[in-house]
RNA sequence: GGCCCCAUCGUCUAACGGUUAGGACAUCAGGUUCUCAUCCUGAAAAUAGGGGUUCGAUUCCCCUUGGGGCUACCA
């Protein structure tokens, strides 16, 4: 049942570590487009390179992908019951065939489970001449490539071992010399041209085209090969992927008629970068989806900006706010950008601000013990009754509107969490009022307070309608006293709003606290 | 060094030959029942430079400049 013209698109991560913000970005541009159209989004992993290899990298790959909601349709086993999460023993095992992969082979596709796949096709190149095999040490390499330099010229192999006679080639390889096969890209080929749904039109002289290695003297393809082979058995439509693989293209389309194979559509998608407009990158932050989401930055957050990072809806929209479902809708390769665009972290925290501004408490609140910041958090080193679900869904209220991620809960009012407040005993006074006046007002407070019943404390509303009520014209008189004695800080909420999260007992004692200060 | 890509406010971006060059974040100022936050209003802020093409260029072409990517038996 195969469809040729069925949209078909891969993520094609290595496991060398976490998923990066930037993958993540190549993945969701990937998800919304094969959701668009009705097609397949699928995951690669692309671990060729041993020594770069990480263990439990793929899982974590995995898991970052499910935990944002682009979990891919092929390529990737979720499991409930056991182990690894990539492998299902009962239905599939690795593919070991050089077959055409069609929908419904659900993998797990991991290119170092397919060696003899790209053996195999490494082969056929060089029975056909398309390749050779080439045994030049490291050092004779760095040497022409520094003569090169030297003379101006482009870096590339001189196919020295092309020049070898074909006996003495066979007989280098049967008697086992290391040796790596290399593309035999002719000059003669003419520009290699090809239209990037992107970019438009990309054209790369021949000549500038290094004989690329195919497989590694380990017997490892290298990417080159194992990418192109990989994406033509699995029926890949469009290769979407990040900008810095548009330099290796022209060797893929050389690739690809070497072997005589319809190619894919490419799309090079803009980078993500750092503030100095380098490619983004550890050491100027964060880079890790995980530590994202460890940090409480909203999945929902995390994909409507970076969706938003190269890409805009058009048509003049000004339209910020995007649900998946709503980025499925939008999404036009389009309108992807060309140019790189800068992680803005302030205006990330923005839009997570935004997100958590519209959750309701009780989701909320869900985020924030499953999420486990009741242990990350000030939460942590509260008092027993500062840590009920009660409690916390009384704070989450009130800082719902001044959180910018979750783990910003009570960083600042640190007050809802303390058992003791420090603070300077002038700060009670409001605007140079005198000593008096404070203790005159923070008893008034005390016993407005402490005559109110339960009811009465049970909404926010009622005390600040006494309150206000009671503090007449000059409202700072009264206030402010009050809200430096519940919480020792120049600034908060409203005292009304902290009294009402504190309860009766605990703000009459740190009034009581207070009016001790001024004795 | 070689090759390639890119270029609108500080940042993300809109305007696919004709706009007072629009929006958002950040910044600043003011307003909103005490401080803060939220919210509202306002301000400042950009087409890198030079040539063309055109009646008319942010927009099309060329050059310069600037930035970035790649340049491995890494992906």
């Amino acid at each position: 049942m195969t469809n040729t013209s069925k949209i078909r698109v891969r993520f094609a991560p290595s496991p060398t570590g976490y998923l990066h913000i930037g993958g993540l970005r190549t993945a969701l541009y990937n998800y919304l487009f094969a959701k668009k159209h009705g097609g397949t989004f699928i995951l690669r992993i692309e671990d060729t390179d041993q020594s770069r290899f990480v263990p439990g990298a793929i899982e974590s790959l995995i898991q970052s992908l499910d935990e944002t909601g682009l979990t891919p349709d092929e390529g990737v086993f979720l499991k409930k019951n056991h182990g690894s999460g990539i492998r299902d023993q009962e239905t599939k095992e690795s593919k070991s065939y050089p077959g055409i992969i069609e929908s419904g082979d659900f993998g797990p596709y991991i290119q170092s489970e397919r060696l003899d796949i790209y053996k195999q096709y490494a082969d056929e190149l060089i029975a056909s001449g398309k390749a050779y095999h080439c045994f030049c040490s490291a050092e004779r390499l760095t040497e022409v490539r520094e003569a090169q330099a030297k003379n101006k010229q482009a870096p590339k192999y001189d196919k020295y071992c092309l020049s070898l006679a074909a006996d003495e080639r066979k007989q280098k390889v049967t008697s086992g010399v290391p040796c790596v096969i290399r593309l035999n890209v002719l000059e003669e080929h003419g520009d290699v041209v090809f239209a990037d749904l992107v970019r438009g039109e990309v054209r790369i002289r021949t000549q500038d085209i290094d004989d690329q290695v195919l497989v590694k003297s380990d017997g490892f393809p290298t990417y080159h090969l194992a990418n192109v082979v990989d994406d033509h058995l699995m029926r890949i439509s469009h290769v979407i992927r990040a900008e810095e693989w548009l330099p290796s293209t022209p060797k893929h389309i050389l690739l690809y008629e070497a072997f005589g194979w319809e190619m894919p559509q490419f799309a090079h998608i803009p980078l993500l970068l750092n503030p100095d407009k380098s490619k983004l990158s550890k050491r100027q932050g964060d880079v890790s989806v995980e530590e994202y989401l460890k940090k409480g930055y909203l999945k929902e957050a995390l994909i409507n900006f970076i969706a938003l990072l190269g890409w805009n809806p058009g048509q003049g929209s000004v339209q910020e706010i995007f649900s998946l479902d709503e980025l499925v809708q939008a999404f036009d390769l389009g309108h992807v950008h060309k140019a790189g665009a800068v992680f803005d972290l302030q205006k990330l925290d923005w839009m997570n601000a935004e997100y958590i501004k519209r959750l309701p408490v009780d989701e909320l609140y869900e985020k924030i013990s499953t999420g486990g910041f009741l242990e990350k958090t000030l939460i942590a080193a509260a008092p027993e009754a500062m840590r009920s679900e009660e409690y916390l869904k009384r704070v989450l209220s009130i800082e719902r509107e001044r959180l910018a991620k979750l783990s910003d809960i009570g960083e600042n009012n640190p007050f809802f969490f303390a058992a003791e407040l420090s603070y300077d005993t002038g700060l009670l006074h409001w605007k140079g009022n005198a000593p008096d006046m404070t203790r005159e007002a923070l008893t008034k407070s005390e016993k407005i307070l402490s005559d109110l019943n339960d009811l009465e404390w049970s909404k926010k509303e009622i005390l600040e309608k006494i309150l206000l009520e009671a503090a007449g014209e000059r409202k700072g008189d009264l206030l402010w006293p009050l809200r430096v004695a519940l919480t020792g800080a120049e600034r908060s909420p409203s005292p009304f709003e902290i009294a009402w999260v504190l309860g009766k007992e605990e703000s009459l004692k740190r009034l009581e606290n207070s009016i001790k200060r001024l004795s």
